[in-house]
DNA sequence: TTGACGAGGTGTACAGCGTACGCCTAGCGT
DNA sequence: ACGCTAGGCGTACGCTGTACACCTCGTCAA
């Protein structure tokens, strides 16, 4: 506000939405409090003015990502709602390639966080489903909830590697098919049969769909069948 | 060897299994180059003689974790196989509390990972699935080839936090319960009515076992139904 | 016996990290 | 006019991974 000098003052948002473009561009661990500072022309220190500390500020970060997510259409049934709100967020962080990992390795259940889960939770219950098979369910939805499936396969496979020379690069696909025959067959089953693009065989978009289908689907059975959790033992074996 | 010095010189082996040893006893993070050297009576870069990195030496790590998984049966059918193995990788897992989260953290594939993966999909081939459904399936699995689900809900909720005061505490209730009703409703269910074990509520073994036969459950009805997956564009939208 | 060699342990040093602590200054309420 | 405080600054500490040079053995060829 100060016209002398000129710049406006700093705030948590700020804070966290330069931290944001910041890993947008350069990654999450270009993201130190002294790279994070500098781009805000300020002193490193500064910043623990408006963010307790790195935890908290990667925090904040992701409930930036988490934000963006859109309410689905009141009007659609459960599956639709949950299956709207979970493409939602697949959205939302994968506008941030850093978000995934940073989600897996967030521990803070922050309030933004809470409100996703809360608003999948209350689509399930409005569907009829039981707190206990919501909850199950919810658990078996796991990370997808966020809108992304573990990395089982390799992203990038080699980028820079520049891979050595054909010969020997021969001699490890034949070592390679004989000890691992069936990722062989489900690799060369993925790129319909082109050996060479193996790492990037893998339609993200559709394996998230297929699992995320495969659980409503299983969902939606024991739903209909009147599923109940079986009793639960009050003592520990 | 040299009864003067009456030290085992190091091996690649021992480093991993002294690491391992350190992230047992005071977690992952308690694992830097100069505590396991000083563990192993050494200077910290005399491991680089051994290890090419820290990044290596996690790889090794986990590696080290999931060659801990037992064969199943040869005689189990597929879906018998498959559980069998997927809750061995579960009891290797467990046995290492800091395993999940460096699996999760882990991009590389070692030729141990390859293994169990491999493994796995051999089961499925061998089930009779196609190389294509065992491919989507083994996606759907997702982290949960490696024996555990997503921490969707906290584990230690306070741990050294010391609630505050009964007042402030009830008023925190209050308003959680404004403003997250869906995750309360599931979270009471979960703990049979019992509030104040919300945290500690879930039976972590129970969610996994549901999730994974559900997941099965999905698996088998594609593949008796003779699922194939959709014709695919060469062409990028 | 000698001498080269390589494997493996040592020591020093550097750049980068998160952050504790104290200082300084501008704006505001009294 | 005064003091308080929010917020930015500077310094410093302990920790991290690891590059590089060195030294010291055990082994083996000549």
């Amino acid at each position: 506000m100060a016209p002398g000098t000129g710049r406006t003052p700093l705030s948590s948002s700020r804070v966290l939405v330069a931290a944001v473009e910041l890993a947008d561009e350069a990654g999450v661990d270009a993201v130190s409090m002294r790279a994070l500072a500098q781009r805000l022309g300020v002193v490193p220190m500064a910043l623990y003015k408006h963010v307790a500390s790195k935890e908290v500020l990667l925090d904040g970060m992701v409930d930036q990502v988490l934000i963006e997510i859109e309410d689905p259409d009141p009007a659609l049934d459960w599956r639709a709602a949950v299956r709207a709100r979970v493409l939602g967020a697949r959205r939302a962080v994968l506008r941030h390639p850093w978000a995934r990992r940073a989600i897996e390795s967030r521990t803070r259940r922050t309030p933004v966080v809470l409100g996703h889960m809360d608003a999948v939770a209350r689509l399930l219950l409005a569907g009829g489903f039981s707190p206990d098979l919501t909850h199950h369910v919810m658990h078996a939805l796991g990370n997808r909830i966020w809108g992304f499936s573990p990395e089982l396969f390799e992203e990038e496979p080699a980028q820079g590697a520049a891979l050595p020379d054909p010969e020997q690069q021969a001699e490890m696909a034949r070592e390679f098919a004989q000890r691992f025959p069936g990722i062989l067959a489900v690799a060369t089953a993925a790129t319909g049969g082109d050996l060479s693009a193996v790492g990037q065989g893998c339609d993200e978009d559709f394996e998230f769909e297929f699992a995320l289908d495969l659980l409503l689907d299983g969902a939606e059975r024991l739903h209909r069948a009147g599923w109940t959790s079986p009793a639960r033992s009050t003592v520990h074996p």
